[in-house]
DNA sequence: ATAGGGTTAG
């Protein structure tokens, strides 16, 4: 159809007229006036090849009493641009003069049937034939290298283009945009398009709003697309959906309202593409009935927004609306596409719908979807979530091609279900494979390592991360705070904090939690007010966080006060984390008979973990009564467990009553319990030593313990007492205090400063999990008297040292020494982390002392499985 | 007569 271009008007007025269609076209053919002129035939035939009607273009082609250049051409072109390319090569053959047109005619029909190797064959030989490839030649080969993601071809072309000085063309560049942030090279696509000197197009910049969208950097998109207007550059359809995108993937829903208004007003509202990512950016900026006006308001049925659509209602957890946008679908007859089907399956599996889930499948297999990738990543991700690794790992193996979405299915399906150790080997297999990770396997990945507490690991995903040049996100920052936080580097995980432009409460709960686990209670406080000044509510998380700060930092009137504030103020109802967080809270404070209060007092059935914190709770203060009440329920609850057993038996101990003791293990051997022994281990020169209590199978045993023997007296002399009141073993003194004293721990940590470089961090890993901190506080560790007496001499040389210690040490140091409680007035920061895992950091000898405790000894914690 | 940008899945 001929448009009314300034190319026509050229014309002369009355062929104009004449030809302005195809209609009036074919009319004039059946006049032999007309067709006489062989100009005039060449019009027609442009105008019924650019409208798609092949087969009589070639009729007319043929009947032609002359052909020139231009109906040669002409004829080539609409072959190829209707994928004919067997007729256009053959046409091609045939022409007698052949021009860079008639070249880049066909190498352009290759492009875009993706025949990758016929349209570099073509650009060789074309070069050889003396004709010189042009913008139009590198467009086309750009695109194809877009389509199908070849990285390697895109910068042969990059090469070529400026070698031939076309590396400042607007087309040439836009391409290459296009090419480098297509192949997830948004750094190489940013540069150039930085580096385009002339006026750049509207093209050019919705190409580059469109990169960083689909990189997922939704801010850059926006930033993108702000910086058009203000340049004045003109948007259209092409423009808008990108933006929206970005909008969608940030939750910019306010922006995206504006962008909507501006599409109103441009008149490009009516497009489809627009449309759908309109349906798109407000489901899942949670406004569903937005997204159900732009819906309702469509001719067509689009697809595309009806799965949006559905995406949308699982994502705010309207499971029964998506099925009921999934049945109107139906009811239109609607053809599903391969998207619809992991919309579907990701709500059965959010219901935990197993039955429809699979036959959701059996549809997809009947209806001919199984090859599809995408389809194949759902079905991964629904089984693996649910559980089913079995199924999962089946349809995984299946597949003949997987992309970092499979990986991440699968990876995050491990993670889920507590398979942590298996999702990073299956990372690792991924990176073997020669996948390249993304943001979304990064978030997952750190928080497994975070669970694992593999530092390492975790720093090492961080720099891959940060050398891929892709940018961060929401989840990649929150996961890399909480894997720093919870691996005891509480000021990296500040920094992360602080390099953020954006955080959700799930950021904020991360570092209030991190801080409260590394001891700094009154950070974590101050965070809190510092969230609620910031206007994000808190939720249910951020409030376990919040209490253990209060419990650990001795708080226990802003603990109590916080407890009463989340129902009252915020609606959330106390879960038995914060009973449990409340409980240890109480009994710290030496306020046992309210913790035995709140715990009669509690609507919800008492668990496992509250009835730990107030067994830990009766212990310190030796409360033996209740602590057969709190030993006895567990002993129901978690019969398995040996740490409640051993809890009450160090209390029988302690209390002389060792015919309890007995009976107590007496008890755990008639139920195969045992305790597991004890280890400690850390690494050097990707050797791995291991070390028991009174261990003295090392190599350098002799150097370990004379280098005890050193530090016992030192310690001593700072005022270190041996707390054997909860050995085990009925001895004596002596014996206890010997067994104390080589602990695996502190043989671990005598190897190290014998072995460690000064300044190189130590890291000494346990199995041991701590069940409860309480029970740890106070006394007993020698470590910490250690490190206490170590950062005490190191005071006496030094102005100021960042120190971080044990939180327990701080409870000691309120009890046993003085003069520690005025050192820490003055700043020296005395704390450390508890749970499962804690480190402490201290300048002893210009050296970091890490200590952590692991969920089991894990091969990947063991580094001979990471070398 | 030949070239460049867009929506949905983890």
């Amino acid at each position: 159809m001929f448009k009314s271009n300034s190319r026509i008007l050229k014309f002369p007025r009355k062929l104009n007229f004449r030809y302005r269609n195809v209609q009036s076209a074919c009319f004039v053919r059946k006049v032999p006036n007309f067709v006489q002129e062989k100009f005039n035939l060449n019009r027609v035939l442009n105008a019924l090849s650019k409208s798609g009607r092949i087969y009589e273009a070639r009729q007319l082609f043929d009947e032609m009493p002359e052909r020139d250049e231009f109906s040669w051409n002409t004829m080539v072109a609409a072959y190829a641009n209707s994928g004919r390319l067997a007729e256009a090569r053959k046409l091609f053959g045939q022409v007698p003069v052949k021009s860079s047109i008639t070249w880049n005619s066909l190498i352009s029909g290759c492009c875009q049937c993706g025949l990758k190797i016929e349209a570099f064959e073509l650009f060789w030989e074309m070069q050889f034939q003396g004709r010189k490839p042009n913008q139009y030649t590198m467009g086309s080969l750009l695109r194809l290298c877009s389509l199908l993601t070849m990285l390697r071809r895109g910068q042969q072309i990059h090469g070529y283009a400026v070698k031939t000085q076309f590396d400042l063309n607007v087309y040439v560049v836009t391409g290459l945009v296009d090419m480098y942030a297509k192949c997830m090279c948004i750094l190489e696509a940013e540069y150039l398009f930085n580096m385009m000197p002339e006026r750049k197009n509207h093209v050019m910049w919705s190409a580059m709003v469109a990169g960083y969208s689909q990189n997922g950097n939704g801010y850059k998109a926006i930033e993108c697309f702000q910086d058009m207007r203000t340049e004045g550059v003109e948007c259209n359809q092409f423009t808008f959906p990108s933006v929206l995108t970005a909008c969608a993937a940030v939750a910019a829903d306010s922006f995206g309202v504006q962008v909507h208004g501006c599409i109103v007003r441009s008149g490009f509202e009516a497009n489809v593409y627009v449309k759908s990512a309109l349906v798109d950016m407000y489901a899942k900026c949670s406004d569903l009935n937005s997204a159900w006006m732009v819906l309702e308001n469509m001719e067509v049925d689009d697809v595309v927004s009806w799965n949006s659509m559905i995406v949308g209602c699982v994502r705010q957890g309207c499971e029964e609306e998506a099925l009921a946008v999934f049945q109107k679908m139906h009811q239109r007859d609607m053809k599903l596409d391969e998207f619809t089907y992991p919309s579907v399956l990701n709500c059965f599996a959010s219901m935990k719908d197993m039955r429809n889930a699979r036959s959701i499948h059996c549809l997809i297999i009947k209806t001919g979807f199984e090859d599809y990738k995408l389809v194949n990543n759902a079905l991964v991700d629904m089984y693996a979530k649910q559980g089913s690794s079995d199924c999962a790992t089946q349809v995984f193996n299946h597949m003949p091609e997987k992309d970092v979405v499979t990986w991440t299915s699968l990876v995050t399906g491990y993670a889920c279900n507590g398979s942590y150790e298996e999702a990073l080997k299956l990372f690792c297999g991924m990176r073997t494979a020669g996948i390249y990770p993304d943001h979304v396997i990064v978030a997952s990945i750190l928080s497994a390592c975070a669970e694992l507490t593999v530092w390492e690991f975790g720093q090492q995903v961080h720099a891959n991360f940060i050398k891929s040049g892709l940018q961060s996100s929401l989840s990649v920052d929150n996961s890399l705070l909480s894997m720093y936080a919870k691996c005891g580097c509480i000021e990296h995980a500040r920094q992360v904090f602080d390099s953020m432009q954006v955080r959700n409460v799930i950021t904020w709960t991360a570092l209030i939690v991190g801080y409260a686990q590394n001891g700094k209670g009154r950070d974590s406080i101050q965070i809190y007010d510092e969230m609620i000044a910031g206007g994000t509510k808190p939720d249910y998380v951020t409030f376990i966080g919040l209490l253990f700060a209060c419990s650990h930092a001795g708080l226990s009137e802003s603990g109590c006060s916080y407890f009463e504030s989340m129902d009252k103020v915020y609606g959330i109802k106390p879960g038995p984390e914060h009973y449990a967080c409340m409980i240890d809270l109480l009994g710290r404070s030496g306020r046992l008979a309210e913790a035995e209060k709140l715990l009669n007092q509690m609507v919800l059935q008492p668990d496992a973990a509250i009835w730990k914190s107030f067994l830990a709770a009766c212990r310190v203060h030796g409360n033996l009564e209740l602590a057969v009440r709190a030993a006895k329920n567990l002993f129901e609850l978690e019969p398995m467990n040996a740490v409640p057993y051993i809890l009450l038996s160090n209390m029988y101990s302690a209390a002389n009553k060792w015919e309890d003791v007995a009976k107590i293990r007496r008890l755990m051997k008639s139920r195969g319990i045992s305790k597991e022994p004890g280890c400690s281990w850390m690494e050097t020169n990707s050797t791995v030593h291991t070390f028991m209590s009174e261990d003295r199978s090392h190599l350098k045993a002799a150097e370990i313990y004379a280098k005890i023997d050193e530090i016992i007296p030192l310690i001593k002399e700072a005022g270190y007492v041996p707390d054997i009141s909860f050995a085990l073993h009925d001895t004596d003194e002596k014996g206890k205090e010997l067994s104390l004293a080589y602990h695996s721990e502190k043989l671990a940590l005598a190897f190290a400063l014998l072995t460690v470089p000064p300044g190189a961090p130590i890291r000494i890993f346990k199995n041991l999990r701590k069940e409860n901190v309480h029970a740890e506080t106070i006394g007993r560790n020698v470590f910490n008297y250690y490190i206490s007496y170590l950062v005490f001499l190191r005071r006496m040389k030094q102005r100021w040292l960042p120190i971080k210690l044990l939180h327990f040490l701080f409870f000691f140091l309120q009890q046993h020494l003085k003069h520690w409680e005025a050192e820490r007035r003055k700043g020296v920061h005395i704390y450390g982390l508890v749970g499962r895992e804690y480190f402490a950091y201290c300048g002893v000898e210009g050296q970091c002392v890490q200590n952590s405790n692991c969920k089991g000894r894990t091969s990947l914690a063991a580094p001979s499985a990471i070398r």
